[in-house]
DNA sequence: ACAATAGACTACTATTTCTATATACTTTGT
DNA sequence: ACAAAGTATATAGAAATAGTAGTCTATTGT
């Protein structure tokens, strides 16, 4: 499951990619507009600043903007940068390795040999997937509702 | 993440796998053998029994030992079964089904749809995958590791 | 210059989930 | 009878998650 805090994120980033080009967004506004605790999301977005996903300026008419076009933002960079490991196994995580402490011979455990094929496959969607085709998607499921 | 639950689950399957149509096997052996702390074992491997998959037996010369043949066992129904939900985000979970607190529009939540995508890659594998692939997969990697 | 706005940074607290252990009980085989 | 082995429930401890509070710093408009 993800994490609370990466969920914010990727909301977070949505509201932002929308906003993309245009003037600085303030925490409030994308808080109030997404339900996440402002304070919380204050955090969240300094982070994402820090690991230079995000602009940010200070005082009056300050705010929160997107650095590179959200067509270049993948959901795997931002899982990562908010921890949440994509694989389902610490021993077959290509970030967050960790050896399993009660596994005898890493090399030739069947569990974490379906383990990778199985992060292989959540790492292809999620690297190929943007905040833009998000926001594309979301488009798309609106005009669909509509009909 | 898999918890430890559904960790030692599953390697205590694959050993019981190997042991099918034989006496049934202790608690004790399968946590030495797996470095599985007995005392939690001894509770996951009653879920699991309760949930149909395992028989046990008492007293002198008990143990436990597998219902059906390991290729009968999926992965999926063992991850459900320890309690982890498959999918990564709660509002697209099959058997784990919870509204995000936050959302405002499930139908039309762009991450849920990329998520969805996640999950049915996910559950592909994990649904195609039995305990008599896991040990099978082992026997491969031993003969390559040899090479 | 000054007040108002808005982010930056640090610390702390609460809650939940996970992992593990303890204890007492029941069944079975010799 | 007695030892082996599972059954059942309760609870403790640890770690991760989620959220809050307060103070500091930068920017803008008047």
């Amino acid at each position: 499951m993800l994490s609370k805090k990466t969920r914010y994120a990727l909301k977070a980033l949505v509201v932002l990619g929308k906003n993309f080009g245009q003037a600085p967004l303030q925490i409030s506004r994308i808080a109030s507009e997404e339900n996440i605790p402002k304070k919380f999301l204050e955090q969240i977005l300094l982070d994402l600043r820090n690991a230079g996903l995000l602009f940010s300026k200070k005082g009056a008419g300050g705010g929160y903007g997107l650095v590179k076009d959200p067509s270049e933002i993948y959901l795997v960079q931002v899982l990562r940068l908010t921890g949440g490991p994509v694989a389902l196994l610490p021993c077959v995580s290509l970030n967050f390795y960790q050896k399993c402490d009660e596994c005898i011979n890493e090399g030739t455990c069947g569990v974490r040999d379906v383990f990778l094929d199985v992060r292989n496959a959540t790492l292809k969607v999620l690297s190929e997937t943007s905040i833009a085709d998000i926001i594309s998607r979301e488009s798309k499921l609106v005009i669909n509702i509509g009909l």
